[in-house]
DNA sequence: AATTAAAGATTACACTTGTAAACGGAAGTG
DNA sequence: CACTTCCGTTTACAAGTGTAATCTTTAATT
C-alpha cells in the first residue's frame, strides 16, 4: 500500500508540507502565519499552494465548522527518501558512495548519528561490492571509457 | 572562484550534461545519438536543451569548422553536492543523520566506499554533537511542541 | 557556382510554478 | 436581518520546462 500522489511536490508546496508534517491536523490560518513569517510570501499565495497540494492529492481536508483543518498521509522521511532516489538516478552509481560521503562530511551529526551509521556500515560491508557495477548508458559517464 | 551560472539545471538537461560530462568536449552529434537513444527524444528536443545550457552558462563552445563543440566548466560532483546541500535545507538538520541512513541503507556501495565512510565517521566522530540543534522556523517541525 | 545537407537559431505550444489579486459564500456580530 | 469578516475558490500572469517543428545559415559536394 502505496500512497499514490499526483505530481511531485515543488519547493514552494515544501514549505506547505512541512507545516503540515510539523502537525496533526492544521487550519490555514497556522500555515499562512509561519510562511508570510519565514518566506514573507502573501496570504493568497499560500492559499494558492495549500489548493494546488490539495488538488494533487498531498494534502487532506477535514471540514471544521466553517474552515477546513488540513492534514496529510504522506511521511515526510518517505517523501525526502524517494525525493532522493530519484535523484541519485542523475548520478552514476559508482559515485554514490563519494557522494553520500559529502554528505556526511557537511552534516551535523550527533554521536547517536554516528554509531547509527557506523552499524549501517558494518552491516553493508556483508553485501558490498568488489566493483560497483556502472549503470549509467553508454556516453553518460566516464566508466565506459576505460573498458 | 566558483562558476557562477544563471540558474538551476532542470532533469532534462541534467541529462545532457552528463553526456558532456562523460567527455570532455562533445558535438552536439553525440549529444543527440546518447539521449535519442536513452530517452526517446526527437532532435530538435536536444537541440533546445542544448541551447538552453549554452544560454545560461552551464555550456561552453568552441568552434570547430561548421559545429560546436560543448563542454562545461561545472563540475560534476559539485553541481551534485550543492543540489543535495539545497534540498537538505528542506529537512530539519537533526534528521540528516537518519537519511543519510537510508541512504547508505539503499546504496550499492563497495568495500572501498565503506571503509571510506567509515574513516569519515571516525573524524566526525570528533566534532559530533550530543544533540544536533534544530534549524526549523518555529512551525515547520516537530523538535518545538517538546520543549 | 549551384545544390545539398548538416547544424545552430527561431518559433511554438501546452503545462507547471511562483506569486498574487479578486470573488463568493457562510458564519458571526450588532 | 443587515453587515462584516474569514476562508476557500477562481482568475491572472509572467517565467520556466518538456517537447518539438520549421527556418536559416553555411560548409561540403557535384
Amino acid at each position: 500500500m502505496t500512497i499514490e500522489m499526483d505530481k511531485d511536490i515543488t519547493n514552494a508546496e515544501w514549505e506547505v508540507m512541512r507545516v503540515v508534517w510539523a502537525q496533526t491536523e492544521v487550519p490555514s490560518q497556522v500555515i499562512i502565519d509561519v510562511l508570510t513569517d519565514k518566506r514573507g510570501w502573501k496570504e493568497p499565495t499560500i492559499k494558492t499552494l495549500i489548493g494546488r497540494l490539495v488538488k494533487k492529492g498531498a494534502l487532506k481536508t477535514r471540514k471544521d465548522g466553517r474552515k477546513f483543518l488540513y492534514s496529510t498521509d504522506i511521511k515526510e522521511d518517505t517523501l525526502v527518501n524517494e525525493t532522493l532516489d530519484q535523484f541519485f538516478h542523475n548520478i552514476c552509481s559508482k559515485d554514490i558512495g563519494k557522494t553520500i560521503g559529502v554528505l556526511i562530511d557537511e552534516a551535523m551529526l550527533s554521536h547517536d548519528d554516528v554509531a547509527l551509521l557506523k552499524e549501517k556500515l558494518i552491516q553493508k560491508e556483508a553485501v558490498a561490492y568488489d566493483t560497483v557495477p556502472c549503470n549509467c548508458m553508454k556516453g553518460q559517464c566516464q566508466c565506459h571509457h576505460h573498458r
